[in-house]
DNA sequence: AGGAACGTTGACAGCGCTACCAGCAACGAC
DNA sequence: GTCGTTGCTGGTAGCGCTGTCAACGTTCCT
């Protein structure tokens, strides 16, 4: 069963310096530092630490260093594919570093949040990503008084801790409802879940761009604090169709939403565009094969998180980056669902990506 | 920017041992086995221990100790959605426990898993958790000798290194080919992608169902080492469909798959169940609201990765499980996606979960 | 009463590694 | 030739905690 006891081969630093034929701090440099060794020590070193098969004890490490060489990230919710998106980027662009990652789970509590971050903290991470520009005031001062370098990630924001790199919900959102005005959509709905703050800040946005083209009501939008889900956007674009059966057009604050209120749309044979338009949030990827196609927002989530963790190591390394905020943007892929209205109601069922034309645009950070 | 180097407070357990009156070593007793002290110097030390803000250090805890409170958790993929949900209980299941989880990826790799597991196994971890059982040599050698507790999950099958939980995917495929006979279908489809080994065993089962049917022909078999997505859904069908126009049911080794083929007989207007029936794997939340709803096995993802992560933490603490091997089952979440073939060809489009009859079967493992 | 058994506590000695500083050789500048 | 500089190496002294074992007081048994 493998459970049996065996005594650990223990190769210590010491058998890999005695075999080498150098001192144990010598043999410590070769890993910390191998340019300092002359060539031949460090192949001396080398050699013997592959032929022992020598692992580096990491506790002693830390302990004698008084430093660790984990990252810790803090993020929201495992569920949300956004985050898993993030989270392969993290971890791709720590793989072959000598960090290790530590994830932790808000699941959206900025309580949890400060929690997490003080056990964080005591262990001293060489770096911290966390998630979005919301934290308690006490987060935040712990933050600020961290000694490792940390980005925010997800959103950009003014004032940064250190490091901050995502786009603009806000502008995001404002775009993405510009999109159907260019269409011609005039009643647009908004249907949102979660509603934690960067779904906020979407909101935010399409209220104020239907505010600016004198368009905006209250009762178009339909919010709840439910964890998304496809099941609950139809749902939601239910309560909303009762509540307002002329709409010409639905924002939703996520792709999951999106896809719920298509099927709902098609239960209820409602034509998509052509009695409604749609208009997503993410992009994942089945939104490029519906029928119709889903129009969204891009954004660049995998990105994100490699370039998030790349920039965190570069600042660990002491290569801190030329500019600490990075906006990495976002772009409205207009597909099928989002068209103008037609005169017949019969949605488009032509190829997948047919219409696919791409809009990119850098948020404004203000 | 939050970099200022502050001298770290350094609470260490000598302190808190100080303002308690004990010596370091029974504050130490208090964090490792409070039942050890009396009720007198128990709580003295806890109120010190509060008093001061005391966090143990991990790392001169690990090497004093010559063992870690890490779980190391080896899974193929962070993209793929069926593993999100196994994390979050696997998280789940570790929070408000000691221990921490350490997550590597394997890329559906059994050479990088077994790289990863020599990493993780020479820093003493206090127990692992590695999907499936499809191990390199090398690797199952290693588990073996492991000095901590082991639990493979995502399938169950013979000859377990430790402990071991999951389903057996052969027996669930064939349940699903079981499900599309009742309903009167026989040339059944088997659409499957990446092909890991699990998904293997899935096409096993469908292959011997079809064969114990007699209607089993390699003709009916799309697959493709690709990895999944909507989009290679659909593409997979339109081969099968080129290949074998006359098939009357889909069984798609996952749901993402299952909503590819969904969209793409929207798109060349075939009815569905009318013309062709979809049978999916998962059941991820989606397939309760598409339209038609889709048929789907339920796996109990979250479930496995919070039994898995419990159980090993109760090993870990000498509690070992009355029984080492747990089989969780699925079950045959039968929606209007694979209903019998109807004479007219329009899909049914009433209610969503109408249809929403469940069998649940233990998966027999031999 | 004597002794064993138990529960509780503390002293000591590291765990394996690295920070710090000293030492040594080789080299070039003056 | 002397001095400083640079490059490389090693010795010493812990990092903060826990394993081991001994010692103590108390209780219970014979």
């Amino acid at each position: 069963m493998g459970r049996k006891r065996t005594k650990s081969g223990k190769i210590r630093l010491a058998e890999v310096a005695e075999l080498a034929g150098v001192s144990p701090i010598t043999a410590s440099r070769f890993f910390r530092n191998p340019e300092a060794l002359s060539v031949a020590k460090r192949t001396r070193v080398e050699s013997a630490a592959k032929e022992l098969g020598y692992v580096p004890n990491l506790a002693a490490r830390a302990l004698a260093s008084q430093r660790t060489e984990v990252i810790g990230v803090l993020i929201p919710s495992l569920t949300n594919n956004v985050f898993s998106d993030v989270l392969r980027g993290i971890y791709d662009a720590s793989e072959g570093s000598r960090y290790s990652i530590q994830l932790s789970n808000t699941r959206y509590s900025i309580l949890q949040e400060e929690k997490l971050l003080r056990l964080f903290l005591a262990q001293k991470p060489a770096g911290l990503i966390v998630t979005g520009i919301d934290q308690t005031a006490e987060s935040r001062a712990m933050l600020e008084a961290a000694d490792c370098p940390i980005v925010q990630i997800m959103e950009i924001g003014p004032d940064p801790v250190d490091m901050m790199i995502g786009f603009s919900h806000y502008d995001a959102a404002r775009a993405a409802v510009a999109h159907l005005f260019e269409q011609g959509h005039r009643r647009i709905g908004f249907v949102g879940a979660r509603m934690d703050p960067r779904v906020q800040r979407r909101l935010d946005g399409y209220v104020s761009a239907m505010e600016d083209a004198g368009l905006f009501e209250q009762r178009l939008v339909v919010t709840t604090a439910t964890p998304t889900s496809v099941t609950l956007g139809g749902a939601l674009f239910t309560d909303l169709l009762a509540r307002e059966p002329d709409i010409d057009a639905v924002f939703c604050a996520n792709d999951d939403l999106a896809l719920g209120v298509l099927f709902e749309s098609r239960r209820r044979e409602i034509a998509v565009p052509g009695q409604i338009a749609i208009v997503g949030f993410n992009d994942l990827e089945f939104m490029a094969s519906a029928v119709p196609t889903l129009t969204s927002i891009r954004t660049n989530r995998y990105e994100m998180g490699k370039t998030a963790a790349t920039m965190l190591i570069n600042a660990i390394e002491g290569r801190r980056p030329e500019q600490p905020v990075l906006d990495l943007g976002f772009k409205v892929i207009e597909r099928q669902s989002s068209l103008a209205r037609r005169s017949d109601s019969r949605p488009v069922v032509s190829g997948a990506g047919a219409v696919n034309k791409m809009i990119a645009l850098p948020s404004s950070h203000d």
